[in-house]
DNA sequence: ATTAATAATGAAATGATTACAATCTGTTTA
DNA sequence: TAAACAGATTGTAATCATTTCATTATTAAT
């Protein structure tokens, strides 16, 4: 899904959500950034812009966006809620390292879990936690 | 991984762990009961045979075994840090309607992410949201 | 322009987890 | 055996993320 800036209050619109400055700043930051920003990261970006912004909206506004499954909750380390606007299944490595949050492409087949036949899956998490290239390379000298 | 109580002990040595009072009934309550349970269940169970017990001692215990790697930390929902004591690669699947989580068994070769091949991965994670197969049987009447 | 509905804000409450100091226990050493 | 020590346990207080809630601001409808 490519989404542009400008279309963002459309696609709001489209998922039932009023169209508010801060929603959209919130939902631009989401797409533009696509870091699997935690509440505080968000925050300390944007009332930069809006030095009016309080948390509790980045709060209000992000379960609202999984509410209305345009955002889903990533949780990765405990007490450290991250969020992503990308619904298509993925899965996710953070480095120990650098902490950086990658997205990984899976395919479909390999979420396919006969033992499952039988239940209704909503949700599909798929993450590791390691060491990335980058910082293997750095490692190794 | 078959372990029986009364080999606790002896594990818990192995692996670098003084094995005290609390720690063998912590990990017992691990091994018997493997519901992936929170502080919090173990706590509440355990207090009642050791009325002395600290929920400091749950949490500080916990922490050193998954140190030592003899438990693994999962984490579902967003506060809620839950603890499982089986260390072999497996799933998990928690239905929203009855809160159960089930153990999943994974084929290691659906957790090799070509991707990944340049990154060294410590711990992988899966895990389903959605409805067991006896709520859905329940809901369908 | 008034009213009603919704959104944003900030302060206070909650709940999980950690930090820390004090106490207890078991082991080693004189 | 007693003294000394290290490590384990405990309870309180601090911390941090998140939610609740009452108030204010904004937007849309009449």
């Amino acid at each position: 899904m490519k989404l542009k800036v400008e279309d963002i209050g459309a696609y709001l619109k489209s998922h039932d959500i009023k169209p508010s400055f801060q929603r959209m700043k919130i939902f631009e930051y989401l797409i533009s950034h696509r870091n699997h920003p935690t509440v505080e990261m968000i925050y300390k970006t944007l009332v930069k812009e809006i030095p009016t912004l309080s948390k509790t909206t980045v709060y209000n506004t992000l379960n609202l966006f999984v509410d209305k499954k345009i955002a889903i909750v990533i949780v990765i380390e405990e007490n450290e809620t991250r969020y992503d606007a990308d619904m298509e299944i993925h899965g996710h490595f953070k480095c120990e390292e650098c902490s950086a949050v990658y997205d990984i492409d899976v395919e479909a087949e390999k979420m396919q879990i006969k033992s499952l036949d039988n239940f209704q899956i909503n949700e599909h998490h798929l993450y590791f936690k390691g060491i990335c290239d980058k910082c293997l390379e750095k490692k190794a000298k």
